[in-house]
DNA sequence: AGAGCCTTCCAAAGCGCTTTGGCTTTTCTG
DNA sequence: CAGAAAAGCCAAAGCGCTTTGGAAGGCTCT
């Protein structure tokens, strides 16, 4: 069933048809309720390749999936979806993920914006000076970036949590319960995420006079065993740190196994606070000491970041509209005073 | 640059240049290559949308993503992603996840269908007399199966692994170290993989004369969390179980707490078989007592899966066709002989 | 009553591609 | 060398929708 036979059905022009239903103003009330009920009772559905052609408009939001032998996507991102997932089915949105060389997403990009494939984009992991920010930017394609980048000279819409600040209240309760060294198992550093919170534990010591030892901080791809690695590592030198922040759940479990097999305790020797995006599958209570965290969920970003791009898709919003989500600070068993 | 410009600019009709682009035979050999030429040095690319109008071929294959609050997307999602779109870059293929409510998703299969908005799509978990892969079969639409359905009365094609015949090896290898009681910590076991890792212990358990006690068998969500419960369930029983079969590995950190927080130890007082799908960030080989595993990368079976579907498109593969992986057995520390 | 204005509808022109059917021109074949 | 077949190209008709530019008819106003 297409417009064609529809408007033959019911007598009228295809422009009619169209313009009933699509609530257009001139087209009589009467006639508006006999073709919408006539294309309900036929399960008429316009064709959206059709619509495509005609319009540009897709009903789809994109995003440009890095992939390669090397590169192993985040497990982050399956929550990320489940938000984004929440609030796009309600709205009739798909989401298209276009693979790309990682090296090489620009093409990608470029690709997907020229041949009108989706409405808009979102970016997640961001980089400071990222250059996919730019590029959408200047191909004016709606976007919002998850997460922040930085140094350019342009502003662009965003929605990040307060990383800083999570990590610079986590690194001053440590401070406050006594710790004076501190160290900080941090993700890959080129993200901005990671940058920030290191910048929020330097200015939470800093405001204690106290600094980041060059190797009391590091940034590794977060997996548990570099978490394992890294701990191990900073333990066995000669100033230990008594306190650690950690940038992720996952590397969490190898803290906790590092500390366990080198025969110490959390929190008697070592107390730990991690950053938890909320999975489902892993519970920071359910730690063997029960995990401190800074808490933010991700599926919530997703289902708010599906919601301001449909925004934008629709006109309702734009302009460089930034947001930033406060973190939660979630204190449970493993923090404690600094040990004697 | 469209079709019409770059025909005009060659002197040539659009019919001409759209089959020297699209490989067609009827068009001389030299024309065809001033016509890619000329394509190439001016970045000439068709329009999918126009493109898609007139064939109905679309270049995405499609994925049905259930969503809803109460739903958390599988963390094994992500790997799957990796390896699909390892083969998707390669072959410009695009992705489309089209969100749906997890109760309701036949709905958003006939529309992807009806609206040709995909080539083709794959299926994930399913269970046995799944209602999705009934219907695709019935749509018409290129599609496989990741894992495998029951209890229909016609084939379909499918990828999965032998998750039988990995779980009756592990617990072969159980037995033969002379365990008496096992225990399984399953997966869902609406899912088939679930009822196939159950039938292959069992079976194994069988071949010896023994039996899966009613209670020594349980089926929850693949949580760190349930796997904890479930080990502690089982081991503080009269009869608790010498050795574990574990459907993942996510739950397999629950057991390990379990096991640890009863005074228990790995392997002395119960042997840990789980299953891997092999993901990056977690790895069986850095628990603390390392992890024996039935190992299949998921990662692998997300680019075979792409394979087989672009292959479907293209006409190369049609029919039933069947696979079925054999899965690795990996030993390592954490099984041993019965204690006395 | 005529001008001017809404209201309501329509024919037709796109959107940019593929594909059908046909028309020349060249090449073979007996 | 005539006739048939093949090669190479083209005009035009879709694909199914939206949107432009009217047009017809009814209404108000002076």
């Amino acid at each position: 069933m297409n417009l064609k036979q529809l408007a033959h059905m019911l007598a009228l022009s295809q422009t009619t048809v169209s313009r009933a239903l699509n609530g257009y103003p001139e087209v009589n009330e009467e006639t508006r309720r006999r073709v919408m009920d006539a294309a309900k009772r036929h399960g008429y559905r316009p064709n959206p390749s059709a619509r495509r052609l005609a319009t540009g408009k897709t009903g789809m939001i994109g995003y440009v999936l890095p992939t390669g032998a090397a590169v192993d996507i985040d497990p982050h991102f399956v929550e990320f979806l489940s938000g984004l997932g929440d609030y796009a089915r309600a709205h009739e949105l798909d989401l298209v993920l276009s693979p790309a060389d990682a090296d090489d997403q620009e093409t990608t990009y470029r690709r997907i914006v020229a041949n009108r494939q989706v409405d808009a984009v979102y970016i997640s992991s961001p980089k400071p000076e990222d250059r996919r920010v730019a590029l959408v930017n200047t191909l004016g394609i709606p976007f919002i970036v998850h997460g922040r980048s930085e140094g350019f000279d342009f502003d662009y819409p965003y929605l990040d949590i307060d990383n800083e600040g999570a990590f610079h209240e986590a690194a001053r309760l440590l401070i406050q319960l006594g710790h004076r060294r501190l160290a900080l198992i941090n993700g890959d550093d080129r993200e901005t995420f990671a940058v920030h919170r290191e910048r929020g534990v330097r200015r939470a010591l800093a405001a204690s006079g106290m600094t980041l030892g060059e190797h009391h901080v590091c940034s590794v791809v977060m997996t548990e065993e570099n978490g394992y690695r890294a701990t191990r590592r900073l333990l066995e030198a000669s100033d230990a740190p008594t306190a650690i922040a950690c940038s992720s759940l996952i590397m969490a479990l190898g803290v906790v196994r590092a500390v366990r097999d080198l025969g110490l305790a959390i929190p008697g020797d070592v107390s730990l606070i991690a950053h938890d995006d909320v999975f489902p599958w892993l519970r920071p209570e359910n730690f063997s000491v029960p995990l401190s965290t800074t808490r933010s969920s991700i599926r919530l970003a997703g289902a708010r970041i599906a919601e301001r791009l449909a925004a934008r898709i629709s006109g309702l919003e734009e302009g460089a509209r930034s947001e930033v989500w406060p973190v939660d600070l979630v204190v449970r068993g493993s923090v404690a005073g600094a040990p004697a």
